[in-house]
RNA sequence: GCCGAAGUGGCGGAACUGGCAUACGCGCACGACUCAAAAUCGUGUCCCGCUCGGCGGGAUGAGGGUUCAAUUCCCUCCUUCGGCACCA
């Protein structure tokens, strides 16, 4: 023999089979059967989605891609088991309408923009044609006739449209404020996009600044309370958990106090219960009433902190460990259930966006306000009762006589004893006993006090409670003229607190019983806090109250690329919209997007420069355009119909179409996307345009491919994994085939390089399968081969029915798998062939073809011959329960609940059957070891287990 | 600090309603084919022990509980990840 030759690969070729193009060949060549399939289904219109009536209809939407230029594997993993899910709906009989598009506005394009000088306009559409390619190679069924690009005039368009919308309805308002600026992205952003601990841009991961600007906010709290709402929404619990986080709803009560100047001041609190307990009151520096309040003398001082205040980030503003800062304003406002007047502070720690942007102070009950007391040295009242009943006494030496320690131990009253004093416990029931023990061993010009459940000061002359602030003043009076030691005290808590011993026993935060609280001193928390509101609502002092963490959401960006806001400035009417017929407001090609920080518009030449769509006269355009998440709110609804002009959609396909019945994506727009679309679905829901309670009725979530090396991918790590490579390599079916099987779809995990080779083997063995005739098929296939093939296919439909229809699509893969494994294992026997084999193998293809659309296809039309329907268009298989169903089933023998046996019976069998073979069996009879079975325990087909 | 999710072989993971833990795949080992390798096919592969084609014990983050029986239900703790965080 000659040098060794390796065979050559077999060269395909292609055949014509009627209007079938096929290509010949024993090998499995993706690379020529994909590009082909592609253009057929596309040439055969097989995707394209029509309003049909009497079909059921369902719509499968994954979250619009930003057309950065690349399709990332996290796109293939998002987008390719939602595919294959809406074929799997598809084959199950709905008419699936599963479209794309691009969310086209937006930072990146500027910034190339300015980068490398090509225009925002050409960078995005050139990545669009790019990605076009890319999303066709993954083999979807996207109807790209209804493709929807957000930058294309004929979308924003109708952006815009909603923007005045929204503004005749009261829902678009413009408002000067605080508000987030990121430096690096030279535009504002909205609360949602500032992330983490150091408030950060979400884009480019910039701290951010706060700037005061005059802006468009969309009235998001208006929905506050319904967004909360998601009993029509089959979404997961982390989502909705997110989204409930984030709007943050806090029941309580207004309180009304009435400032010494005359204007009412309002808080909001949650815990009116502590009403009796408010020392002071705390605004926030940029609270409108703090230069009415403030006394001339404190002008100075208040002056100078809300400069600082405004000076400082919000990062160090907000950080929780920074000591609080406050001064006062010279103000006093009263106390509605009291009259007890109480001085009013400004600090930074109460925030101006929250409730009314002021407090009032209970420092007994809030840490917050027990810190700053601390520090000032302000009053602090206790009104709440401790729920633990620590009680509390500590007896210096000098203080007591001899004699108190015998008497504390007659009465069975717990104490320490150290340095000749004492560190007494005492038991709430003993209080009042203490109390006259104490003062029998007082010494003259001494005292002795409780604190803890009790608040009670025992002097020579008599008891005094720490019951209001009156008291607490005197009672500090008293002690400082006995004790010099505590001159320096400003308040009867810094003076408690001195004592180490006393600390655990002085601050809590819990709801309890009133103390100290009139009329209501007694009553148990809960029920105070619904007593109180209804108290206060009936003096018209407040009443019960709902407050949100959720804030309006902030849509002006001070950039080019992306919808202008349809406003027009006219010096005699003021804000007025862009009329309906002249939208859009077209964008200028010809600007300067250099980042100034100034929106590029502002700086054009003309184009900002209009006339007043009332009068006429002349007036100035808007100049920000909005955040893009305005675009991608209502994108759903573009898709239904792209070229539609009398309006954002054609309504007939509205009625067929919406809601959303499937919606992937992932979890990172739990607060922000799915927050603002479902407001825009609400919002337009009242404006008659939708319908319907939510928008997107069933949300899945896929979770995120990490790099090989566990870390996230990024270009700088090296550890990027490119999609078009590995469709060069494998094809688009292995791909979709690995991501659907390599990880819990919800959860992700890291790529693995290694893993996708096994998934490339299973296709090549399903493509050997079913082209490829076995040598030999004379062996016996066994006795009932036919009826256990049949049984495996069924339980393969229902299970692989049934993980489809949960999204568990790695054990779709499994289970597939598993079936292929079973066929192997008949192959070279006399099953062969036989019409169980073949209905296995049709069922196999089925199964397998909203995976691997292409294959399944292929290896369709070879088998079913020339002319074949597209197996796309074949219905999903039914599995037959009787068929299905096993003859016989293991039994589990157990012995004290350890498995000892293993018995084949049928299914059915009786307990008395089950228990005599049981106890046939010489394993049985060894771990029973003589004994009789004190119980039985007899599961159906399942197990027995014996108990002695 | 508060809220939430998750911890199962060397790895990704499976286990439906409390009933045989580790399916499927990767990796690894051995074998077949080959001069050889790749590919492919076959066999094995949780850990420990033993009188080793079998038998016994242990193991689902740790500890406890309920139960005839727990990866699954309950309690405590640990770790990791995510979100929120001066929100009154």
């Amino acid at each position: 023999m000659g040098p060794a030759e390796s065979p050559a690969p077999a060269q395909p070729k292609a055949i014509q089979v009627g209007a079938d193009t096929i290509t010949e060949g024993g090998i499995y060549q993706p690379e020529v059967l994909e590009p082909k399939w592609q253009k057929r289904w596309e040439q055969d219109g097989l995707y394209r989605a029509v309003v049909d009536p009497t079909l059921k209809k369902f719509y499968a939407l994954t979250m619009l891609p930003y057309p950065s230029g690349d399709l990332h594997i996290g796109h293939w993993y998002a987008m390719t088991p939602s595919d294959a899910r809406a074929r799997f709906m598809r084959m199950r009989g709905y008419n699936v309408m599963f479209p794309i598009g691009f969310d086209a506005f937006g930072l990146p394009a500027e910034n190339a923009a300015i980068k490398v000088g090509v225009h925002p306009r050409k960078w995005t559409y050139a990545n669009i044609e790019r990605m076009r390619t890319q999303l066709r190679a993954m083999g979807a069924m996207w109807d790209w006739t209804r493709e929807a690009v957000s930058s294309d005039p004929e979308y924003y368009r109708w952006t815009q449209w909603f923007f005045v919308q929204l503004f005749k309805q009261g829902l678009a308002y413009k408002k000067m404020s605080p508000v987030d600026w990121c430096p690096n992205c030279n535009t504002t952003l909205a609360r949602e996009q500032v992330w983490g601990d150091d408030r950060h841009c979400e884009r480019c991961e910039t701290p951010v600044i706060k700037k005061n600007l005059d802006q468009w906010f969309f009235r998001l709290t208006n929905y506050a309370e319904e967004l909360l709402d998601f009993s029509h929404c089959d979404w997961p619990d982390r989502v909705k958990t997110l989204q409930t986080n984030w709007i943050g709803r806090s029941e309580g009560a207004r309180v009304i106090f009435q400032t010494e100047v005359g204007d009412p001041l309002e808080v909001f609190t949650t815990r009116p219960d502590t009403l009796w307990g408010a020392t002071f009151m705390v605004l926030a520096p940029e609270h409108p009433l703090v230069e009415k309040i403030t006394a001339s003398e404190n002008k100075a001082e208040v002056k100078a902190y809300m400069q600082q205040a405004v000076r400082q980030t919000d990062i160090q503003r907000e950080s929780a460990d920074k000591e609080k800062t406050g001064v006062f304003t010279g103000g006093f406002a009263v106390n509605p259930v009291n009259g007890v007047r109480i001085p009013i502070w400004i600090a930074d720690y109460v925030l101006i966006t929250y409730g009314t942007g002021a407090i009032m102070a209970v420092p007994a009950h809030d840490k917050r306000d027990f810190d700053f007391a601390m520090k000032y040295g302000l009053p602090i009242l206790p009104v709440i009762n401790r729920t633990d009943g620590l009680t509390k006494s500590f007896a210096l030496g000098k203080t007591m006589q001899p004699g108190l320690a015998d008497a504390l131990r007659a009465e069975e009253i717990p104490f320490e004893e150290r340095q000749g004093s004492l560190y007494i416990n005492i038991p709430p029931e003993k209080i009042d006993r203490y109390i006259e023990i104490a003062r029998a061993h007082l010494n003259p010009s001494s005292w002795n006090e409780i604190v803890g459940t009790r608040w009670v000061f025992i002097f020579p002359d008599g008891v005094r409670e720490w019951d209001s602030i009156d008291s607490e003043q005197e009672i500090l009076a008293r002690c400082q003229e006995l004790e010099p030691n505590v001159r320096e005290k400003r308040s009867l808590m810094e003076m408690v607190w001195g004592v180490e011993f006393y600390r655990d026993a002085l601050f809590h935060d819990q709801q309890g019983e009133l103390i100290h609280s009139a009329e209501f001193s007694g009553t148990p928390g809960a029920e105070a806090v619904r007593k109180v509101s209804e108290w206060l609502a009936a003096r018209n002092a407040g009443g019960p109250a709902v407050s949100y963490r959720l804030r309006d959401w902030l849509i002006s960006r001070q950039r080019y690329w992306g919808a202008p806001i349809p406003m027009v400035y006219c010096p005699v009417h003021g804000q007025v919209p862009v009329p309906e017929d002249q939208l859009p407001v077209l964008l200028p090609d010809d600007v300067e997007w250099k980042p100034t920080g100034e929106s590029p518009l502002k700086l054009h030449p003309t184009w900002a420069k209009t006339s007043c769509p009332v009068c006429g006269s002349p007036a100035e355009r808007d100049t920000d355009t909005m955040d893009t998440f305005v675009c991608s709110s209502w994108y759903h609804l573009r898709y239904l119909s792209p070229k539609y002009d009398r309006g954002p959609f054609d309504p007939a396909e509205y009625d067929y179409w919406m809601p959303v019945d499937c919606y992937t994506g992932g979890i990172e727009h739990a607060t922000m996307h799915l927050i603002y679309t479902r407001f825009f679905h609400k919002a337009c829901r009242d404006m008659g345009i939708t319908r319907g309670p939510e928008p997107m009725l069933q949300l899945r979530n896929q979770g995120i491919i990490l790099g090989e090396d566990s870390e996230k991918m990024s270009k700088s790590r090296g550890n990027v994994v490119a999609p078009d490579d590995l469709v060069k390599k494998y094809g688009a079916d292995t791909v979709r085939a690995y991501l659907m099987f390599f990880a819990r779809w919800s959860q992700g995990a890291p790529w693995n390089s290694q893993g996708i080779e096994g998934t490339h083997r299973w296709l090549n063995r399903v493509w050997a399968l079913l082209t490829q005739v076995p040598k030999n098929t004379s062996t016996d296939a066994g006795e009932h081969a036919d009826r256990i093939l049949s049984r495996v296919m069924h339980q393969t439909i229902r299970r692989v029915t049934r993980d489809f229809e949960n999204f568990e699509f790695n054990t779709v893969i499994s289970a597939l798998m598993e079936f292929t494994n079973t066929l192997y294992k008949y192959r070279e026997t006399s099953l062969y062939g036989t019409p169980v084999w073949e209905e296995a193998a049709d069922i196999l293809m089925l199964m397998m073809s909203p995976v691997a659309t292409h294959m399944a296809e292929e290896l369709w039309h070879r088998r079913k011959g020339a002319g074949t329907a597209s197996i796309h268009l074949q219905k999903w298989p039914t599995f037959d329960p009787a068929l299905a169903a096993e003859e016989e089933a293991t039994i589990v023998v157990q012995v004290n609940g350890k498995v000892r046996e293993r018995l084949q019976l049928p299914i059915g069998a009786g307990e008395a059957e089950a228990r005599r073979l049981a106890l046939a069996s010489d394993a049985v009879q060894k771990w029973l070891a003589g004994k009789e079975p004190r119980h039985v325990i007899y599961v159906p087909d399942k197990l027995i287990n014996l108990v002695v």
